[in-house]
DNA sequence: AGAATCCTGGACCGCCGGGTCCAGTCGGAG
DNA sequence: CTCCGACTGGACCCGGCGGTCCAGGATTCT
């Protein structure tokens, strides 16, 4: 990206993206450059004024942007977990994502594009799901500290198990189209964290 | 694939899918049809004799093989399910297999060459996770038969949350290399289908 | 033996797609 | 107004890869 950007250039920089989103989101496989070029109407020389390490620069940035965006679409609820209506907020935000979302999940078909052991296209998951995990932990602290949920597992475990049935619930959503396995995951690992009477 | 098939025939078939699959696993990304002719000393012709669907023929067989292979690992525990005893044993195998597995799932990887919405692909997704559902719900009603785990879970969704997190765990394990979240999030389900004192 | 069929080698083709280049146009700073 | 750097269009290049083809070797059945 160079340094000089005028405020026409970055907005065309985010139409790109933008484009380019929308374009894998709908089309779910493989992308090229012509196809995101056509969808953005923009010249190849744009892409790559833009995107100088070409097609993995581009994708990575796109990669980003839809991580920022699933942080996002938990929001408000995500940075409030500090009562159990709240929690329940949150559960129904993130199983009608998913819902809404169905069999196109878009970051998984676009790290899919990107090599799986180049170091960028890591960065940019291990950054969401640290990012998603330390909210989730920071909810459940607060909870034990005020004697709403269990402090019999560690926060950040637990915040760890929900992660993996959003994640594991997310992905047979996206291979089986059943939503049921998200839900029940979800809703067993929170009745785990509830007090014991 | 031909109808007619001799038993030399047959065994370069094997070779060829093995041979893919080996190739997969240690290469981790796309994998070209040469780079398969040259790992499985064959020629171009016999790959399009033996799939003459083309690439998408060959990494759908391989997929299935992968598939099969997921399920062999588990044995002889998955088909065994019926103390606590042999549920850890199966807890500890695929804990360990995956932890051997490390960031590099071949299927995720290969289901990632195809195209997502490709019939065949979700088929052999699909079949994978229900025979793997069906073996685990068996697993827990034999349990609750012999009254060892709680009634107050339905089998079949105590199956899907079980799957839930081997899935979650390994998508997170293939994502930041840790191997815990799988560990945790796997044990927190299976202590609450222990009978509550 | 001989024919039918399966199996194998490897040259060849065509296209798709990422990346390059250059010749412009625009827009703001001085 | 003028100039410079950012911005844009689109023709072009070229390597890689999936796929085709045919000629010839190996097998098996009658």
């Amino acid at each position: 990206m160079p340094q000089g950007l005028t405020s026409k250039g970055a907005a065309t920089r985010d139409r790109i993206i933008e484009g380019a989103a929308v374009l894998m989101r709908q089309s779910g496989a493989g992308v090229s450059l012509d196809e995101i070029r056509e969808a953005t109407r923009t010249s190849k020389s744009q892409l790559f004024h833009y995107f100088p390490q070409g097609r993995e620069q581009l994708l990575l940035a796109v990669a980003r942007h839809e991580a920022d965006q699933i942080l996002a679409d938990q929001q408000p609820h995500l940075d409030d977990l500090t009562s159990w209506r709240s929690w329940h907020a949150w559960r129904n935000t993130v199983v009608a994502r998913y819902r809404r979302q169905g069999r196109h999940c878009p970051l998984s078909v676009l790290l899919g594009q990107l090599a799986p052991d180049d170091e960028g296209a890591r960065t940019v998951t291990v950054d969401l799901l640290e990012r998603w995990q330390a909210k989730l932990a920071a909810g459940v602290r607060h909870m034990q500290d005020h004697d709403l949920m269990t402090r019999g597992i560690d926060a950040e475990r637990a915040a760890e198990a929900l992660l993996v049935s959003v994640e594991g619930g997310a992905l047979i959503l996206i291979s089986t189209g059943s939503v049921s396995p998200l839900e029940t995951s979800l809703d067993l690992t929170l009745d785990q964290l509830r007090v014991r009477p």
